[in-house]
DNA sequence: ATTTATTTTTAGACAAAACTAAAAATAAAA
DNA sequence: TTTTATTTTTAGTTTTGTCTAAAAATAAAT
């Protein structure tokens, strides 16, 4: 069906316009597949012929409806695999990611209907970021930054918006911990450090762990 | 580490070794690989180069001791990866081929040994080959084909030397697999075919089945 | 032992996906 | 509104693994 290569472009495609209104600029796709702007040019305009991808020269570059079909399938592959790593093969949530990488890319429809029956359609990965059924919908949670809680506020653990290997293991040591309740002891006006108190232990955080936890009140 | 078009052709050369005392030849190789003899050529000279195989001009190839290492990790990971998708992902054993063939390059030894743990360490896959162990060992049977049995005589089938999908439906239609006992009733001298017993049923069975059936007595 | 046939290798080319360096378009600044 | 800076695209290479066609080596046959 579509190349490695390929693949990896609509997904980071997917990516980008989360955050950009308007179209994915050349230069950020190229940050974020670590080549170059001009390998980028190339390949958006192979996706763009075969009508993944909306092109026009210097003005960015948007997901097609079967562009963004096929993105939101591996993504819906990278976390179910990533659930079967966690949950049944012992891995810990900051390993799962080079792995899943390339398991998303296993080309079998009954693979995926099966690895999804087995894991008993998990709606969420590891990470608490929801995962696309088979026809690519999925529940987004009105979910919140820690940072944007106040003193004497409180609220459950629903995601990670860095899934960095360090930041994991940095909450990880902390028993920071997905489905935790977290409740905001103290708000330091002068650098926006918190106090946060989760699994009986008080912790200072700065607000860059702040702006990385996604909290449901 | 290695390429997929490497670790396919270090592969196709264990397969192809095994039948043939002297070294593999290209064309063999090209027909295995499904591709031209120019292009073994060239592939079995980067191998060479990279001490994966030892090749001299028109002597055809063989694997060296990385090679051959090499080769049988792959074959673990093919094998085990079989027994996952029959075991936990409820695949019959005829359309597990494809999928593990994609499976088998995915590179991560710790999804490799915790799968292994996963599955109770399997000593065989869906299709009684034995799976090496992570130093590439692994247990040969003394089995022997079922067109070998004479009258009267009885084993376990202990493996299928056609693995083809057709071939497998085949055998489930008549209720022969792995681990059943078979008796020999009748063998015709004529045509070599064979009266056999299984599963309580008895059934005629040519030649070219009975030559892809392994026997344990 | 030649001739003929087969197998294998070389030489040159191509497609995919990347690269460098330079040109063109757009955006920002004076 | 020019000038300057940034972004994006084009043009021309490179690498990997393949191909075709032709040459060379080996094997088989007369």
């Amino acid at each position: 069906m579509f190349s490695l290569s390929e693949e990896n472009y609509l997904k980071a495609i997917l990516h980008l316009q989360k955050t950009s209104k308007s179209g994915v600029n050349t230069n950020a796709l190229a940050e974020e597949m670590q080549t170059k702007a001009s390998s980028v040019t190339d390949m958006v305009k192979k996706l763009s012929e075969k009508n993944l991808v909306i092109y026009k020269k210097y003005q960015g570059v948007y997901l097609s409806d079967s562009g963004r079909k096929t993105a939101l399938q591996i993504v819906r592959k990278h976390r179910l695999w990533e659930v079967f790593l966690v949950d049944k093969l012992s891995f810990s949530w900051d390993e799962v990611h080079e792995v899943a990488e390339q398991l998303e890319h296993i080309k079998s429809d009954k693979l995926i209907t099966e690895l999804d029956k087995f894991l008993k359609y998990p709606k969420r990965d590891p990470h608490g970021d929801p995962i696309p059924d088979a026809k690519g919908d999925f529940h987004v949670a009105n979910k919140i930054l820690l940072s944007n809680l106040s003193k004497g506020e409180h609220g459950t653990l629903v995601g990670v918006k860095d899934t960095s290997s360090e930041f994991l293991k940095y909450l990880d040591k902390n028993s920071i911990a997905l489905g935790k309740t977290i409740q905001v002891l103290d708000k330091e006006e002068f650098d926006e450090s918190m106090l946060i108190q989760t699994d009986g232990k008080s912790l200072r955080v700065s607000p860059m762990v702040a702006v990385n936890i996604y909290i449901k009140q």
